[in-house]
DNA sequence: ATGCGGATCGCCT
DNA sequence: GGCGATCCGCATT
């Protein structure tokens, strides 16, 4: 309804930033997905990773690696690169500037088209129909790809920073005052094997308390709270 | 609230 | 051949 107004879909400059520059300026962002049916679906961004390139021992492009796979980390900033993990679930990730480093999207915060993103992920749950809290519809980086029919054959490769592009994009919405949150930065999930140093890294981004956050660091939100407090 | 095991397969060595 | 930038279901605290 009234949200459309004034909504502005980013352009190629939006997205010609470093990774970790890009990361947090995604953050509030909304991500609009339109399906082959027309339904339009739309979340907005509160939670991202940086994965850079050369010394990160937890990206897939570390050590300058380069293969057809992680391709689309050397593209042109605001590529979709999207690969498979654990032979069931997929993640998405955005292009930045600096070749071979992008930003992974971790959770979204559902915005439109609730009833769809319910029924994707009802329909990847084992067991019959589960309710499942609207907030939470999109609250992990393979959760928020299920919801809105995010895969590898759809759009890997696909350019974010086309205004041609009908099925992909993202807008800016004027009425998120990025000066009213707060942004927790703490360590990425699911890179232990990449040793202690590049695990612990603040490199994991989120809005604070926003209900759709995948995984909370309630140790650094209270080291947060004390220092807004003084 | 927290933790563990299983599912499942494309990609690289 | 082996390994995940994960999620789900069930068990235990």
């Amino acid at each position: 309804m009234s949200s459309k107004i004034n909504s502005r879909r980013l352009i190629k400059e939006d997205f010609n930033k470093s990774c970790g520059d890009l990361s947090l300026y995604l953050l509030g962002k909304i991500l609009v997905r339109k399906l082959e049916d027309g339904t339009l679906l739309k979340g907005r961004i509160v939670e991202t990773e940086s994965y850079l390139g050369g010394e990160d021992r937890g990206s897939h492009s570390y050590n300058g690696r380069r293969t057809t796979a992680n391709e689309p980390m050397y593209m042109s900033a605001g590529t979709c690169y999207i690969y498979m993990t654990y032979g069931m679930y997929y993640c998405f990730n955005i292009s930045s500037s600096e070749p071979g480093a992008a930003v992974l999207l971790r959770a979204l915060e559902p915005l439109c088209g609730l009833e769809t993103m319910e029924r994707m992920r009802d329909e990847k749950m084992k067991k019959g129909r589960r309710i499942l809290k609207f907030s939470k519809l999109c609250d992990g980086p393979s959760k928020l790809c299920i919801a809105m029919n995010i895969t590898k054959d759809n759009l890997n490769k696909a350019d974010l920073t086309d205004p041609q592009n009908n099925t992909i994009w993202l807008e800016d919405d004027p009425k998120f005052d990025s000066k009213k949150i707060t942004v927790v930065h703490t360590s990425r999930i699911g890179i232990a094997s990449a040793g202690k140093l590049w695990a612990s890294r603040p490199l994991r981004f989120y809005i604070l308390n926003n209900d759709s956050v995948s995984r909370r660091d309630k140790k650094v939100e209270k080291e947060l709270e004390l220092f807004i407090n003084d």
